[in-house]
DNA sequence: TGCTAATAGTTAGCCAACTAATAAAACAAC
DNA sequence: GTTGTTTTATTAGTTGGCTAACTATTAGCA
């Protein structure tokens, strides 16, 4: 019987992948006072709209205690505030500020680049297989669509 | 100029995918006492036996600051031991214990088996693909290979 | 109406990644 | 052989995941 091979797992192609976009993105962000992850919070709630705290650990595909810690930090740097609802008093709604938008256009831009980048030599429809592929293995594993 | 859309980015999908394995691997490594990083560890170490700290950062992709807190859970819970080397006194080598090494057929076997479970319905050409497009696309963006 | 369920957010404690700064050892050059 | 550079591991502090236990509020139903 054979031992598993990490460097072979479909796994971990993933996640080195991830890490190189990831590491490319953090490398356009220095400077800009913005994390990674608070600029994927920030896409979110700047292309939908402020929304419920749980909602955005939804797109952001993290628990909601995660998100507590996530959005103290947004707040504590001026991109988002809680703003309590009205109706239901157990909702704050995650709005982000003016200076956020004011700066979106020039920062979104770099994730951008980073796709155009990364595609390079590639279709769009080897791209759509890759995407649908994961899908399926993701299906396969029971986890998230 | 339309927004960036995170929920389309190649970078989310592997985030996505990888958190489908490793979630499915924590799932079955529950009760064993061993973690999703403490397995990726070991699998290298049992698969190439013992090395120095640094080339098992260089494997799993974590910085050599990560993988001293790391090795020293793996010590804590009695998997490796960090072992100095007589020629070269900077280095420590970290090799799997015999309990590591004992119980390593059973627990690897999990990894195995989700493998298998990912890959339902896929043909090998496929996942060959995309591990193929995957590798350009860390290529393009300068990231690990 | 009032008890019970479910839901939204928080807190606390852990694991695991990172950078920056440091110590110790080995190597290289003069 | 002393000095300076490089390499290996460590420490300290931050970020960002997780689970479990908790509070506050709402919703549902007898």
């Amino acid at each position: 019987m054979t031992h598993f091979s990490p460097l072979e797992s479909l796994g971990f192609h993933c996640n080195l992948t991830f890490k190189a976009f990831t590491g490319a993105l953090e490398k356009r962000l220095t400077g800009t006072g913005i994390s990674r992850v608070q600029f994927m919070a920030l896409a979110h709630l700047i292309a939908l709209g402020a929304m419920p705290q749980k909602d955005l650990a939804e797109l952001l595909s993290i628990t909601s205690a995660s998100t507590v810690r996530l959005v103290d930090r947004l707040a504590r740097d001026g991109w988002a505030e809680r703003i309590s609802d009205p109706d239901d008093r157990r909702i704050k709604r995650i709005a982000p500020t003016p200076k956020a938008m004011g700066t979106w256009d020039e920062v979104s831009n770099h994730a951008r680049e980073i796709t155009r980048q990364a595609y390079a030599g590639l279709s769009p429809e080897e791209i759509d297989t890759v995407k649908t592929i994961l899908h399926k293995v993701r299906g396969n594993l029971g986890g998230v669509q």
